[in-house]
DNA sequence: CATACGTGGCA
DNA sequence: TTGCCAAGTAT
């Protein structure tokens, strides 16, 4: 087992590491406060790839606090589609207009002030404290819980807390004060980079130090917390066509896809047939009566606990009906052509039902019919 | 403390 | 194909 007197060297060594195998990224140019900010944010439970480009559009778009606070939220929803958690941008939006009601506009440098901010947990205000700021604070992501399983060998999952409390403990006694900023991205980096998943222990500054290592057992590290199993449900949603236009509506500002568009639906339930299903949430979400003209199509689509197959079809109205419908399970709707459907913001589940329905050509003949 | 919250990549 | 997970937060 490692001893605190070998911890400046741990750190040191570690410092090097990063000082030369460090990836480029475009917020560590300047580690201006709102850049690391936003980074920190979109990088929760998201990959550096993808977030890196989402990172650049988002900056290109709103270069300051100012602009965030003064955008309009489907602007923001809209920069932020696909990419997942989005109470993550209306925090961020919440926030950066807190920062120009209270902080005259410019990114709070205080621990207790960055920490009290929307969408800002204990990880996040210590990242941007360390990295942006340089300040002596820690930060423990799922990265250095992994590293910290490995050096020590936690053999019980390290989600609990004694584990949490001993690696909090452990990390704050290994900071070398006045460079937490190199430190704490060291620690992720090496995470990400070397100590992930699948270890690659040749290749780490560290394996001297690693009690998981010097067992042979650093790919059983970290111990898991005990996972339910995934469910799997259906869900029947369908194109009601009309004049050549296709009904979409507003999901309410609450829930899931807060404020997203969609085409309506819902679960199908015990003893029911998609097809059924569809009509009955057409009626109970719009009290439109529908029918079927044709299935287009079934999309999978996965989640963390759940998973969805999604039956979908073409309706039109079983007889003659009014345009407008009565809401009750969204806020606004609208009727649209296919070209502006691509402009609304939608759940990757129904952009992903979208993408295959371009190209399907039994479309073209519904839409031009009235 | 458990659970919900999105998505795409990977084995 | 299915299950797991990648720089967490809010409730």
């Amino acid at each position: 087992m490692i001893s605190p007197d070998q911890y400046s060297t741990l750190a040191n060594e570690l410092l090097s590491w990063f000082a030369t195998n460090k990836r480029a990224l475009p917020w560590r140019e300047d580690y201006a406060p709102y850049r690391v900010w936003v980074s920190e944010i979109m990088l929760q439970q998201t990959q550096m790839e993808r977030g890196v480009a989402y990172f650049q559009r988002w900056m290109e778009a709103l270069p300051d606090i100012m602009s965030v606070a003064q955008a309009h939220e489907d602007t923001l929803l809209k920069l932020w589609e696909g990419l997942g958690y989005y109470s993550r941008v209306r925090n961020l939006h919440k926030a950066a207009k807190i920062i120009v009601a209270e902080h005259g506009g410019i990114f709070p440098e205080k621990y207790s002030a960055i920490r009290a901010l929307p969408g800002i947990g204990d990880y996040t205000a210590g990242a941007i404290a360390s990295i942006a700021f340089n300040q002596d604070v820690i930060c423990i992501d799922a990265n250095v819980e992994r590293v910290f399983s490995r050096i020590f060998d936690i053999d019980t999952p390290v989600k609990q807390k004694h584990n949490m409390e001993f690696i909090r403990k452990t990390v704050a006694a290994m900071l070398p004060s006045g460079h937490a900023r190199e430190f704490n991205q060291a620690l992720m980096e090496l995470g990400a980079l070397v100590c992930s998943k699948k270890p690659h222990c040749s290749r780490c500054p560290l394996q001297q130090h690693c009690e998981a290592y010097h067992l042979g057992i650093p790919h059983e590290r970290p111990v898991p917390t005990p996972k339910k199993g995934i469910q799997h449900i259906d869900v029947a949603t369908g194109f009601l066509m009309h004049k050549g236009k296709i009904y979409i509506q507003k999901r309410p500002d609450f829930g899931v896809w807060a404020g997203f568009w969609e085409l309506p639906g819902g679960a199908v339930e015990e003893g029911e047939a998609p097809e059924q299903a569809v009509v009955r949430e057409f009626m109970e979400e719009t009290e439109f009566p529908v029918q079927i003209e044709d299935k287009i199509l079934v999309v999978k689509h996965g989640y963390t606990t759940y998973r969805v197959t999604m039956h979908c079809y073409f309706l039109t109205f079983a007889q003659k009906h009014s345009a407008e419908p009565v809401l009750h399970a969204a806020t606004t709707y609208q009727w649209v052509s296919m070209d502006e459907l691509n402009d609304v913001t939608l759940p990757a589940g129904h952009r992903k039902l979208l993408d295959h329905l371009q190209n399907d050509m039994r479309l073209k003949p519904l839409l031009q019919n009235s």
